[in-house]
DNA sequence: TTCTTCGTTCCGGCTGCCGGAACGTTGATT
DNA sequence: AATCAACGTTCCGGCAGCCGGAACGAAGAA
């Protein structure tokens, strides 16, 4: 269970955590702020060390993070990580799976989803699974949450598509139609009916809304439904709220993670 | 010794290190990549996970590195940690002591140094002490080899400043001079007998070089001697070859981390 | 010089960890 | 529908890897 970890490895994480947020401290100091014993502590440090996940300053002996790049993380895996949780969240009170994505060339992306979590059997699609943007709640949101340049850029790649979805992109008095609708409810729906499934799978139905973070849209999160269980209008009344939040959470969370390490404290002394 | 050394905390660092460099592995790819049985990986990935080192997916069950921000480090950050351990072995080689310092608001600060490894017993200076730009060798090697911006700052700077050492910054002829010079030598010599010592202690020289970077100077590292056992003509004809080398050393190491990161897998798939 | 503080080493004892093996589940194949 | 293979998960008896108090040495402070 949540007790099945291993104490070795823990204390050392809990040292890489104390050295991460105060850029050096002595042998004395970390065995005040950890309360582990001294010699444990030294074993700790140069098994760390040998990793090159800290290093001592030959000048007086502090021990400090060594400076490791490469763990800095796109805005799209800050996306993933923390909207992995939230959907997982949000699947165990609505029952009901999610999924998140973002676009990418011409359709929206699946980069995370609870189908498999949620109780009800729902058509498997999995991550790096896409969908056309005209068509979906997810495809939609993001359209019309996105910025004018980018919807100009989106409008024109998808005009220049060969897939049959795509073609709707020539019509702006549909799109413009869409983009409005969708804005003025916040959620994007999908063309009724509309499913990508496998013969003989049930029906299903769905909304979808964007994440903000730093001001622009970073994300889109869904929630489906099978129809035979729920109509659109009860599910959206019933769901809708909590799925802002949800993704309003997503985005906030992502812009403190930001800023916070923008505020890091100085690599040195 | 060597090997007073953690066994689990190694083995979490290698799961670590395997997840960095691969963007999300299953349950069966870590096994495979890193040898260590199952149950095993499944104990050290919850700790992980406990400590929001690593994160599942869960779409296919999929492990991620988390997006862990604020291990980024500042080029300061970097500067040290690889300048560290090459003044470490440059001490070994040449027994006498050096400091690794860089620009700080009117003089050159110390962020590390090999007096303490030195068998000779010189003159200790801890880090974060501060030595004037133009009497000394680490000073003047950042003067002469910074880009004529930052100079005529720097010269500005120290125009305006209450310390009697930064007063010769006014005559432009002596300065000019001094860094035409040092240019000329590709090393910066102190002032004749300047030290900054208590008394009663030795006699000491030395000359500075700079450490290059991204075509820019970041930072300066010198050899310090005690006067008593070698002239400045002998120790440099000496030293002067394998200080460079080391500087060199420390660009390199530092323009091969920047570009590392610069190239690092995409954070999805 | 003496005293205090900090880092390092030592070693007997025990518990935290180990990993083979058995099990349940998933999804591919015929 | 049935079979099979591959993967993730759980179990548990056994032992070595780790533990940490105590003693030691070195380095400043008084």
């Amino acid at each position: 269970m949540a007790s099945d970890t291993l104490r070795g490895l823990e204390r050392g994480l809990q040292v890489l955590d104390a050295l991460n947020l105060s850029s050096g401290m002595t042998l004395r100091e970390l065995h005040c702020n950890t309360n582990l014993p001294k010699p444990t502590l030294l074993r700790i440090l140069a098994t760390l060390e040998a990793h090159g996940y800290v290093r001592r300053r030959i000048a007086d002996g502090v021990w400090r993070r060594s400076a490791r790049l490469s763990e800095t993380g796109s805005l799209q895996g800050l996306l993933l990580d923390v909207g992995s949780s939230i959907l997982d969240d949000l699947c165990q009170r609505l029952r009901w799976p999610s999924d998140l994505a973002v676009y990418d060339e011409g359709s929206m992306m699946i980069i995370e989803t609870t189908r498999k979590k949620s109780p009800y059997f729902i058509n498997w699609t999995g991550v790096g699974y896409r969908i056309p943007m005209l068509q979906t709640g997810l495809g939609r949101a993001w359209l019309s949450f996105c910025s004018n340049e980018e919807r100009e850029t989106i409008l024109s790649d998808l005009r220049g598509s060969s897939s049959p979805f795509d073609r709707a992109a020539n019509n702006s008095q549909l799109v413009d139609q869409l983009i409005s609708e969708t804005r003025a409810q916040g959620y994007g729906t999908r063309v009724q009916g509309f499913t990508l499934r496998k013969i003989g799978e049930e029906k299903t139905d769905g909304f979808a809304v964007p994440v903000i973070a730093r001001d622009r849209i970073v994300g889109c999160m869904n929630v489906t439904w099978l129809t035979s269980a729920l109509d659109q209008r009860t599910a959206i009344s019933r769901y809708l709220e909590e799925v802002q939040a949800a993704a309003g959470r997503i985005g906030n969370e992502i812009d403190t993670k930001l800023s916070l390490d923008a505020a890091r404290p100085s690599a040195l002394q």
